[in-house]
DNA sequence: TTGTATGCGTTATCAG
DNA sequence: CTGATAACGCATACAA
C-alpha cells in the first residue's frame, strides 16, 4: 500500500532548511563561482542528503529545452527500424537526450495526430521516417515553423530542403546485377514494391540502368509488382515463374518478400542458388542460418543511418540553441554494399 | 536558412488581442459551463486561426503530470523486446500517452542511470525488463518512494511486493517434453542460459518436473550451460553431442540459441526432425521460413505482454491520480502456449 | 459570467 | 558574495 505524497526535495526546501535564498542555492548546486566555498559545500551536502534532484520538467519548461528528442518510424517490430532506433538511442544515451517514440503504423493520419503530440510536449528535434501512404508533407513543415529540427531517415520525401539520412541502393544493385552477369545470368527479374513508393521507384530505375551497362535487354514483363502482403509476394513470383523466358535471377524489393519468393520457388521444386537465384536486402540478421538464402544482400546500415541523423540532429539542436541560423542542409547518403550471403 | 524565433502563440497571447483575462481564455478552450456560449466561440475561433496548441511542458510542469511513460528495455533491436515495445506503443498511443525509451544493453549502471534520468524528467510510471547483470533492485524502490508506478515485464525481479507482466513457461515446456516422450523421443537434453539468471533456474526446474512426469532418469550430462554468446552456444552443443548416449532432443533457452545448436548439428551430418529434434521459442517470426527448424516452438506472447503491462501502469497512473491507495499487486502470467512449427 | 491572484521549480537579472 | 524579484504557460481558488 502506497500513499505518501510525491517528496522529493526542491531548492526551496533546500533554501528554507540552510535559511539562505533559492537563487543561493540554484548557483551553488551549479558551482557558480561567485558563491563561496562554504555556503557551495553546505548546500551540496544537504542536497546530496536529501537526494536532491533537479525537476527537469520544471527546466524544460523555463529553458524551454527538453532534452527529449522525437523519433517517429513507421514500425516498431520491424528489424530495420528497431536496429536504427537502437542507434539513436545510443547516440541519444551519449547526449544526455531522451528518446520519445512514436510509429505511424503507415497511416498517414496517426503519423500526424503524433507529430503534432511530440511538438506540443515541445522535444527539442525529430528524427523521423516517414510512412508509406504519406502524400502530404505539409506538418513536417509546421514543424520548422516552430524551430523544432528534424532529421528524415531512410524513407524521406522527395524535396531538397530537407536534413537526412538515407541509403543508396545504386551501387549495391549495380554490383549485384554484374555480379550475377559474371556468373553468367542474364534473366533478372525486380520484384518491385508498391508503385507509388518513391523507393520503388527508385529501384527500378537502378534495375534499368543496370541492365543497360551490362547491355542486357528490357523486358518489361520481367518486372513483378506486389503490394507487400504475404499474397501478393506469393503471387508476383508465381506470375513470374509461368513466364516463357522464366527468370533465373530474382531481385527482391526486401527481406520479407525474398522469403515468400524463395518459399515459392522451392514449393515448384526449384533449387536455389542452382535454378534460380536471388538478391536481397541485409536487414533480416539471420539469412546465415538459412539453408536457401539470397546469393547476396544489399547492406543498408540501419544502425549507421540511425547514428548518423542522430548526429545530424544534435548538431542542429546545438546550432538553433546558439542561435547560429543554419545555412545549409545536411544529407548524408551510405552508399550500399552488396555483401555475399554464400560462404 | 531559419532564424524565426519561436512564435507558438500563448493563451495570454490570445487574451490580449480578445482583451479578456487569461484565466478566461483557458476555460473558454476546456468548453468550461461558467463561460458564455459566445465567448467560447471568439476564443476557440481565434486559437484556431492562430493555430493555438497548448504547450505541454508547461502543463505537465504544473499539474505534476507528464503524460509521458518510461520503458525500459534490455535491448530495443531484439525480436521479444521490439515486439513488446510495439505493444506498449499502441496502448499507450489509445491512451494519448507519449512513450519514453531508453536500452539498459544489460548494463547495471546504464539501467540506472536510464532509470533516474527518466524519474527526473518525471515520467508518470514505467515498463522495465530488468537487465541479464542486474542485481541491485535499490532503484525501482526509489521510484516507487517518488510515487512513479513501475511494472516490471518478462524479466522481473524475484519478489512478491511488484506489479508485473510475465509469461510462466511451465506448461509450455511440460507440454514440449510430454510431445517429445509421445514420439518415443527420450534422451531430452538441456541447453540452459547463465546459471545466474533466474529464467535458467526456472527452466532448469520446470525441465526436472517434466521429465519426472514422464518417469524418465535425469542425467546431470544432459545439462548444458552457454552465455549466450555464438561461441559459447556451439561449444555447449558440440559438448551434448560428444556425450556417450547423445540426446535426441534438445531444448534450447532460447532462439538464437537454436539456430546456432541446430547449425552445429547439421555440421555433424545429423537430420534435424529425423536424428535430433529441437524445442524453442516463438519469438523469430521467421521460423516457418526456416527448412531445419524446432519441432515446436515456446509462444511468450511479447506483444500481449507489452500491451498488458501498459494497460496496469495506466490503470495505476489512473489510481494514483485520483488517489486511492494502492492496494494490491497486478501481476499477469500468461501460460505459455507449444505451438508446432512443423505442417 | 468574468477577472485577479497565486503557484508549480527553476534560473536570470538586478540590487545590495 | 548573497538576496529579492520576476518570469516561463497554464490552471484554479477566490473575488467580483
Amino acid at each position: 500500500m502506497i500513499t505518501n505524497r510525491n517528496t522529493q526535495p526542491t531548492i526551496k526546501e533546500i533554501a528554507k532548511r540552510l535559511k539562505i535564498a533559492p537563487s543561493t542555492v540554484s548557483r551553488a548546486l551549479h558551482d557558480h563561482p561567485s558563491i563561496s566555498w562554504v555556503t557551495t559545500m553546505r548546500v551540496q551536502k544537504l542536497a546530496q542528503e536529501l537526494n536532491y534532484e533537479p525537476n527537469l520538467s520544471a527546466i524544460s519548461f523555463k529553458q524551454r529545452k527538453s532534452f527529449n528528442i522525437g523519433v517517429l518510424l513507421p514500425n516498431l517490430s520491424e528489424v530495420f527500424f528497431s536496429t536504427a532506433l537502437y542507434g539513436i538511442e545510443d547516440m541519444a544515451s551519449t547526449k544526455k537526450y531522451n528518446v520519445l517514440i512514436g510509429q505511424s503504423l503507415d497511416d498517414p493520419q496517426r503519423e500526424e495526430r503524433i507529430l503534432l503530440s511530440m511538438k506540443n510536449s515541445r522535444v527539442d528535434g525529430m528524427i523521423v521516417s516517414v510512412g508509406k501512404n504519406t502524400i502530404n508533407y505539409d506538418h513536417f513543415d509546421l514543424l520548422q515553423k516552430c524551430n523544432i529540427p528534424i532529421v528524415f531517415f531512410d524513407c524521406i520525401p522527395e524535396r531538397k530542403d530537407i536534413h537526412f539520412t538515407a541509403c543508396n541502393l545504386q551501387i549495391g544493385m549495380l554490383m549485384a546485377i554484374n555480379k550475377l552477369v559474371e556468373k553468367g545470368i542474364t534473366n533478372i527479374a525486380l520484384i518491385n514494391g508498391p508503385k507509388q513508393l518513391v523507393a520503388s521507384k527508385q529501384r527500378q530505375q537502378i534495375y534499368f540502368q543496370g541492365l543497360k551497362k551490362n547491355n542486357l535487354p528490357y523486358d518489361e514483363k520481367l518486372i513483378g509488382f506486389t503490394d507487400l502482403s504475404k499474397k501478393g509476394n506469393q503471387q508476383a513470383m508465381i506470375d513470374l515463374l509461368k513466364l516463357e523466358n522464366r527468370p533465373t535471377a530474382i531481385i527482391t524489393f526486401n527481406d520479407y518478400l525474398a522469403l515468400d519468393a524463395i518459399a515459392i520457388a522451392k514449393e515448384q521444386n526449384l533449387v536455389i542458388n542452382k535454378d534460380i537465384f536471388f538478391i536481397s536486402f541485409a536487414n533480416l540478421p539471420i539469412w546465415e542460418y538459412m539453408d536457401d538464402r539470397p546469393m547476396a544482400s544489399i547492406e543498408q546500415f540501419p544502425y549507421k543511418q540511425g547514428e548518423q541523423a542522430a548526429k545530424i540532429l544534435f548538431s542542429l539542436i546545438d546550432s538553433l540553441q546558439n542561435d547560429q541560423p543554419i545555412m545549409d542542409y545536411q544529407q548524408i547518403i551510405f552508399e550500399s554494399k552488396l555483401i555475399a550471403t554464400l560462404q
